[in-house]
DNA sequence: TCGTATTAGTTTAATGCTGAACTATCAACG
DNA sequence: CGTTGATAGTTCAGCATTAAACTAATACGA
């Protein structure tokens, strides 16, 4: 807040405030209960293709093991993934998208356009390039450091 | 994720990241008990001192009136907060803190301590400088933009 | 003065996340 | 083999957050 906040400090207060600011918005144009975290998988899914375990998921995006089952259960009773058992190791499991699931990606995707094309007119991709290098550094440390 | 987000969608990426992965660390460091969100209120109010209410309070921290209930029903359940109504308007309550609040706001600075230091041992001041200007821009153009 | 609109705060239902406990399976080694 | 330890996934409790519905009190205009 007070601007007597050391600059990291006041890093990290702008950082969680922008994470929540944009989560709730992107919730808000996403179809009804569609998720942030639900998305983020299926757009892994729907660029990527192919299958993957639960676990390189939850690795994938820094949450836990129980978050991601969590959000897998909810995705699968909608139909947007299919998980199956590995049958080359009975401990693991395997997700994939199905039709349903890039249908549900594509309106997703389709639903932030208005928003995201307001923001890129807002801000140059420069502006966001120019920033990335210090936040990757920072997520790397924070990462090695827990 | 993969090099092919376009910037945007990358900052946002690691922005969500390391939100995550702080305010995870904060809180492992934290007294038990006192999570970010109370400590971030006892911050305020260990700087600022004086009164103020839970809608000044909310707005501060970008959150909804129905979150800060939450926060200060906790603290003032522990004795870190006093929430009085105020004589001058039947509507609103005063928030301050009390002599428990400030120490549980200094028990947190001190376990935090090592930590930043760490951190300030692997970023220069001038790092976190340079992101802020950015950052924030990209705050209040989502905060005017909701 | 009265009726309406605004503002402050609470409550509830839903989702997300962590951390820890617990089950099941695989791997390695004596 | 069989024991021991690592790995995958689930479940549960606890806290955070939003959105929406609801109560209470103030402000304001006709």
């Amino acid at each position: 807040m007070s601007a007597k906040d050391r600059p990291d400090v006041q890093v990290f207060t702008e950082i969680g405030i922008i994470d929540q600011l944009a989560r709730t918005q992107l919730e808000r144009v996403l179809p009804p209960g569609l998720s942030e975290a639900q998305f983020t998988v299926l757009n892994h899914f729907a660029r990527r293709g192919g299958m993957e375990s639960p676990a390189q998921l939850a690795s994938a995006f820094q949450v836990t093991r129980g978050a991601m089952t969590n959000t897998l259960q909810r995705l699968e009773a909608r139909g947007f993934v299919t998980v199956a058992g590995d049958p080359a190791d009975g401990r693991r499991k395997l997700v994939s998208i199905t039709p349903a699931g890039l249908a549900a990606h594509e309106a997703g995707l389709i639903a932030m356009r208005p928003y995201l094309e307001r923001l890129r007119a807002a801000f140059a991709d420069a502006d966001f390039a120019a920033a990335l290098p210090f936040l990757r550094a920072l997520r790397a440390w924070l990462d090695d450091n827990r």
